[in-house]
RNA sequence: GGGCUCGUGGUCUAGGGGUUAUGACGUCGCCUUCACAUGGCGAAGAUCGCCGGUUCAAUUCCGGCCGAGCCCA
């Protein structure tokens, strides 16, 4: 046997330190990074904007987002490979109530004790460092974002992108101001959003009390909230309850005192009245809870202010003015006891709501907020989602869902401090409101209005003249104190990226973003939100493509959490084999703690776990046991692929077929050019799974065990044909996994071929079309596979059950007719007699 | 309490009205050493959550129930 040259690939397999180092060269070189991968407006392809989730720096990152988001990558990566022009930008959410709670947290002092920019400070030196942790996890996984266009949502050119928005909104009437019954977080000072409300199970008192009627019939009424009485403004029945029609139209006593207020109150009738519950007869107050807003304002009554900002109970409650909440409801129970008002006390288990991130029981109080107006633009949105492609197309139906119980306003200002302000000044007699021009970023809280703001009536929005101009005549100008809701500014993320307003010749051919890539756990929020914006500012629907995927899950398909402690670090299973260092983790299992453990991991191995083990918008488990062990051999068998094809010289010229191809170069060619065609399909529909299980399949199976198989001899005779054959297909395949294993593709490419499958901008076409699925021939040889592979393994088979080596010769294995043309090369390859 | 989604060998997963239900991991047996034991061949292992209905035929469609997840009240 002749002496076979050394493999180009010089290691022996497939490593997580060679995955380092390749992906360190990769990044440090950053003109040749931005050559690969920074978005060129003026290249001249066809624009691809992905409007990238900008995550939160909170400490750590979570394993299921960054498994989310090297999915992101995946997609970016073969938008590319199909020649697009791509924009994956890399931003980052930085406004938000985390951030002050981590500060306060961290300082042990409130937010309110410190003067506004001294808080402002900290929290952005704070969150700076979180974000440089994201950075470098962004880099380890693999994403290959235009990093040097970072932007960061709390920098001044991305607020007055949020501003710019507020001022236009305003002008067009869908931003107003209101007095309306909104949720209030009384322990943080702020209002919050439907969306930002959880509920979490509490044990509370179910307290019946005794109203009497104005004829000296008396009715129980069951409550939790007794301290709200001094609020009610109805009480109501069931329609269709006989037992208490006859109330109707009566007034009854409130059974406890209050001031400045009518003493009784009327008996109505609503539907929204379960009579099964207590009594039945149920006691509205303005506002123990949504369906009492609702009560109010389809009964057309005049709501009470019963608890101030401080969470406390107001004037109207009487002898309970400045109570607490919490206090106020005691000593109203007692208050009725004493008067023999109080028929019985139940506790019991409810559910109440609470703000997602104090989890403090809200209040639903009267204030004056912004909010942008959303009922009357539904039946709009719902015109312009029809044109959205969803992936998968079910997960549409958590955004209707959201739509269909959207009944009020989104209330917009928050009464924090580490958000975009809210760019708008008053006057003196507050008839008239100062706003600055597009494009500028401002702070009223501490500036002034900047040269070009213009004045506005504040409520017909008439535009009066130039602030320049008409400065004396407004007295003393009050800036806003207030800031916007983090989502005002996240859901402006695809008109950013897109370029509204900063580059309006790019956002002309960008817009609508091309991808929206998201969790599902946030379609109410980001997705809804920006998608009204969408509709609201452009009359457009936001995207061409929603990806929206599904939860990370742990080994046992719960939901992690730091409660359960079962929580995997990201950055753990990424390092898993670097240097030698296993990885073992402890989660907390239904039946205990449990240990796992894995040798190597990385992120090209993550990435293909990710790609091939869940189809998007599935939930995924997520077990470092089981990712290596079911794709770490797959790299190491593609690996020893590319290895073993590299010792065979590679052809002068890939792009030319050579004339002399043997039949099985052609079934193989055929074969490819077949997987190859799903791929691309696949890749076209940013279908993941699909493409990189075609890829596996074929380059696992058919490849190497059966072609490798059949030509070996000739490639050891230096057969240029089967060179050519077997290094078209490596290379090509290399450049197909590109998107799901950049740096192994890049690696072998880059070796072997001397050109990186990174680079790569056009989908590889197929060397023989006359042998493409659909073609006769093609389809013909295609049909053979299931017999070849089949003779091969009875082959196989037969040999293992005669007890010989497979390079020994065998008798009475008839190559089926169909093989025919296969004969001769069947016969060297098996030794067949 | 409501809505939506999901429920396929021990584990994860494909599929879909019709003869023996896909693949992977794991398990077991055997093989090999001239790309690959991080390999190859083979075996065992599933009443496709449960109960009804539609149908000549259902795991696949419909309804109910149970379980999981997300969301809402």
């Amino acid at each position: 046997m002749r002496h076979m040259p050394d493999p180009k690939l010089p290691e022996k397999r497939w490593s997580i330190d060679l995955e380092k180092s390749i992906q360190e060269e990769h990044y440090a070189d950053k003109n040749l990074y931005n050559r690969r991968y920074a978005f060129n407006p003026e290249s001249g392809k066809e624009l691809f904007v992905v409007d990238t989730p900008p995550p939160y720096p909170s400490g750590t990152w979570h394993i299921g987002a960054v498994a989310q988001y090297s999915m992101i990558d995946v997609i970016a990566r073969s938008q590319r490979l199909l020649g697009k022009e791509v924009f994956f930008p890399w931003g980052v959410d930085r406004n938000g109530i985390n951030i002050e709670f981590t500060v306060e947290k961290n300082t042990k002092r409130k937010m309110k004790t410190y003067e506004r920019a001294e808080f402002l400070k900290l929290c952005e030196s704070t969150i700076e460092t979180f974000t440089q942790a994201m950075r470098d996890t962004a880099r380890r996984v693999g994403l290959s974002c235009d990093f040097d266009r970072e932007y960061l949502t709390d920098a001044p050119d991305y607020r007055s992108v949020t501003q710019s928005i507020f001022v236009e909104l305003f002008k067009k009437g869908d931003i107003v101001e209101d007095l309306r019954p909104n949720i209030y977080d009384p322990v943080e000072g702020t209002t919050i959003a439907d969306a930002e409300v959880e509920r979490l199970p509490r044990k509370t008192k179910l307290v019946d009390v005794r109203w009497v009627c104005e004829d000296g019939e008396e009715l129980v009424i069951s409550t939790t909230r007794p301290e709200m009485i001094c609020a009610c403004g109805v009480v109501v029945v069931h329609p269709d309850d006989e037992r208490y029609r006859h109330l109707v139209g009566k007034s009854v006593h409130l059974p406890l005192e209050t001031a400045g207020r009518s003493t009784t109150v009327p008996v109505m009738q609503h539907p929204s009245v379960k009579s099964e519950f207590g009594s039945g007869i149920l006691m509205v107050c303005s506002f123990g809870d949504q369906n009492d807003v609702a009560v109010f304002r389809e009964l057309g009554l005049t709501p009470f202010q019963a608890i101030d900002l401080d969470g406390n109970m107001t004037e109207v409650a009487g002898p309970l003015q400045g109570l607490s909440v919490l206090e106020a409801r005691k000593q109203a129970t007692l208050m009725l006891e004493q008067q023999g008002a109080l028929v019985q006390v139940v506790e019991r288990e409810q559910e109440i709501p609470v703000s997602e991130r104090g989890k403090n029981p809200v209040e639903i109080i009267l204030l004056k907020e912004w909010y942008v107006r959303q009922t009357h633009i539904q039946d709009r949105m719902r015109e312009l989602i029809e044109d959205i492609t969803f992936h998968p197309p079910r997960n549409r139906q958590f955004l209707i869902d959201w739509m269909d119980n959207i009944s009020i306003d989104w209330p917009i200002s928050r009464r924090r401090w580490y958000h975009t302000e809210i760019p708008i000044w008053y006057s003196e007699d507050e008839r008239r409101v100062v706003v600055p021009p597009a494009g500028s970023y401002v702070q009223p809280w501490r500036d002034s209005p900047p040269d070009g703001s213009r004045v506005l009536d504040r409520i017909t929005r008439e535009d009066l003249g130039s602030f320049e101009e008409l400065k004396s005549s407004l007295g003393t100008i009050t800036g806003e104190e207030k800031v916007f809701d983090t989502w005002m500014d996240s859901s402006n993320s695809n008109l950013f990226v897109s370029g509204y307003l900063n580059h309006p010749d790019v956002f002309e051919r960008a817009f609508p973003t091309a991808l929206r890539p998201q969790g599902k756990e946030i379609v109410r929020t980001w997705l809804y939100y920006t998608l009204l914006k969408s509709t609201l500012v452009l009359d457009q629907p936001g995207f061409q493509h929603v990806w929206i995927d599904g939860l990370g899950m742990d080994p046992w398909g719960r939901k992690m959490s730091k409660s359960l402690g079962n929580g995997i670090d990201a950055d753990s299973v990424l390092e898993c084999g670097a240097g030698g260092r296993t990885g073992s983790w402890k989660v907390k299992g239904p039946d205990g703690s449990v240990s796992l453990q894995a040798n190597k991991i990385g992120s090209e191995c993550f990435r293909l776990w990710k790609a091939c083990d869940a189809q998007v918008g599935d939930d995924f488990q997520i077990n470092p046991e089981e990712i290596e062990k079911k794709y770490f051999g797959v790299l190491t068998k593609l690996f020893n692929v590319a290895r073993f094809a590299s010792q065979f010289e590679v052809p002068e010229n890939l792009e030319v077929v050579p004339a002399e191809l043997a039949p099985e170069d052609m079934w193989i060619l055929a074969e490819f050019q077949s997987t190859m065609d799903h791929v691309r399909m696949a890749w076209e529909n940013l279908d993941i799974y699909t493409a990189t299980q075609a890829l596996k399949t074929f380059g696992t199976g058919l490849l190497p065990s059966h072609y490798l198989e059949m030509v070996k001899s000739r490639l050891y005779d230096d057969d240029k044909a089967a060179a050519w054959t077997l290094h078209r297909i490596v290379r090509d395949f290399m450049s197909a996994f590109s998107p799901v294993c950049p740096f192994f593709t890049h690696h072998v490419s880059a070796t072997v071929y001397g050109a990186s499958a990174v680079e790569v901008d056009a989908f590889p076409s197929p060397p023989l079309p006359e042998l493409n699925p659909g073609t006769d021939e093609g389809r013909r040889l295609c049909s053979l596979s299931t017999t070849l592979q089949d003779f091969n393994g009875r082959t196989w088979a037969a040999k293992k059950e005669a007890g010989i080596s497979l390079n020994q010769p065998i008798e009475n294995m008839p190559i089926p007719d169909e093989l025919g043309e296969f004969s001769a090369t069947l016969t060297r390859m098996h030794h067949l007699v």
